[in-house]
DNA sequence: TATTGACTCTTACGTTACGTAAGACTTTAA
DNA sequence: TTAAAGTCTTACGTAACGTAAGAGTCAATA
């Protein structure tokens, strides 16, 4: 009982020498050896594979994986409804990456105008894949995760859509002497939600977790404040405010 | 007129040191570069770089990539079509993927009987993902494909199917005086064609080819034909015909 | 029973596609 | 004019294997 290396190999369609290569590096050890020491995997064995193999689609790192699998709080139910999440998650973005090729298709036949921006999107997901989804559940915070999206905003695009911003600034400004929760602010905010989503997509987590970092991250606090004493305070209630309210819907 | 790395890397979701490689390896050299050196990117080089990343997406080592687009019979609309069909390619297979999450899920809850087989559908998509569609337009024949196959079926699995194969090569030998496109025979290869379809997915074309390396090669002619002589040519000509009439449906 | 062919093992260097860091120059905003 | 942010080249580091060598195992066959 217990199949050997290329039993393996060709069920899953991997190679023998990636076998080979979790088991050094601890990844993946078969329960078994032969006398001869060839390796011999249990059908638990290939449960875990299977389990490895889909955290490396989403683009997991092996020793991240390796982490995740040996934690004793791992819990395989969970990861596997997280799995599910992920991936339709990436058919989103692979659907994201036809209907863009669609577009070039027809841009390349000078039927339709296309933007730079909008030649890119489905690549653009941001940065990591599994950097994204992850963080939810496995290690750090989801917080500095709007931070980074922040930072990769382009000279150029910060300026096209710098007068907008302070605009919004302005007004969010003149409102922050009242509640963060009335119909006013809450328009107010409601432009900024939407004023960020056109320059990366912001998921009501992240907004509301942006939102934090006004208040915890002082180079954000400054920044805000100039455009009037405690801004920053009133904003990150207001985007809180904003967020639980329709993530209710 | 041109952008700099870094709005280009903001604007496509990739690094400024992946732009500065695919520079040095000649993958994508800027059109243009300022006074002092640095790297101007014009909107063709944008589109260069939105294929490339469409062929990375799919897979494509960089090397390969450098081939295809420096080609000078390389055809962009063309790759752009190639492009959807293996997004939509991809698609399918994540949908499999996603299919046996499920699956696995109801598995762990023991609601239903999971074969190995089952646990890694989706990930065996045949070797490489690019090296399925790529071969049809660029570089070497469809047939050594089905060759691959075969030639990863596993020892026990082997075992397992023997039986079965060898009763169809003998219903077959016994017809094959007859013409390849009667009833009887083509009753018996779909039967092969099935039974082929159990251990790896055999597209109609695939088939096809494997039917035409029975003649092509001798390993498998000398193989076939110890059940009859000429059984290796009738067989070739059966699944052709049978190839043939379904593709028309 | 000897041999052959298909697997297996370990060891170890090679490769791809960048990451990361260092040191120096440029450009722009303050 | 000085700081901050961006850019350059050079170069070593890394992840996840690929590939090859040399040697032992195992089952089927001559």
């Amino acid at each position: 009982m217990g199949m050997f290396v290329k039993e393996v190999a060709n069920l899953v369609g991997i190679s023998v020498r990636t076998l080979h290569h979790y088991d050094d590096i601890g990844l993946l050890s078969p329960d078994q050896t032969s006398e001869a020491g060839y390796r011999l995997y249990s059908n638990e064995n290939l449960e875990m594979l299977q389990q490895i193999l889909f955290f490396k689609e989403l683009g997991f790192p092996l020793k991240k994986i390796k982490e995740i699998i040996t934690d004793p709080t791992f819990n395989k139910r969970e990861a596997l409804e997280l799995h599910r999440e992920m991936l339709l998650d990436k058919r989103k973005r692979l659907d994201t990456m036809i209907a863009t090729l669609n577009k070039t298709i027809k841009h390349t036949k000078g039927e339709i105008f296309m933007s730079n921006k909008e030649k890119f999107e489905g690549f653009n997901f941001n940065s990591n894949p599994f950097e994204e989804e992850a963080r939810k559940r496995y290690g750090d915070q989801a917080i500095d995760e709007s931070n980074k999206k922040i930072g990769r905003m382009s000279p150029t695009e910060q300026k096209e859509l710098g007068e907008s911003m302070n605009n919004i600034y302005r007004k969010l400004a003149n409102l922050r002497h009242e509640s963060p929760d009335t119909k006013k602010s809450q328009a107010a905010i409601e432009e900024w939600y939407h004023l960020l989503n056109k320059m990366g997509s912001y998921s009501l987590e992240a907004f509301k977790g942006l939102g934090q970092l006004y208040v915890d991250d002082e180079r954000f606090t400054k920044n805000i404040d100039q455009f009037g004493e405690g801004l920053s305070i009133f904003m990150s209630k207001a985007m809180a405010f904003y967020a639980d309210s329709r993530m209710k819907e």
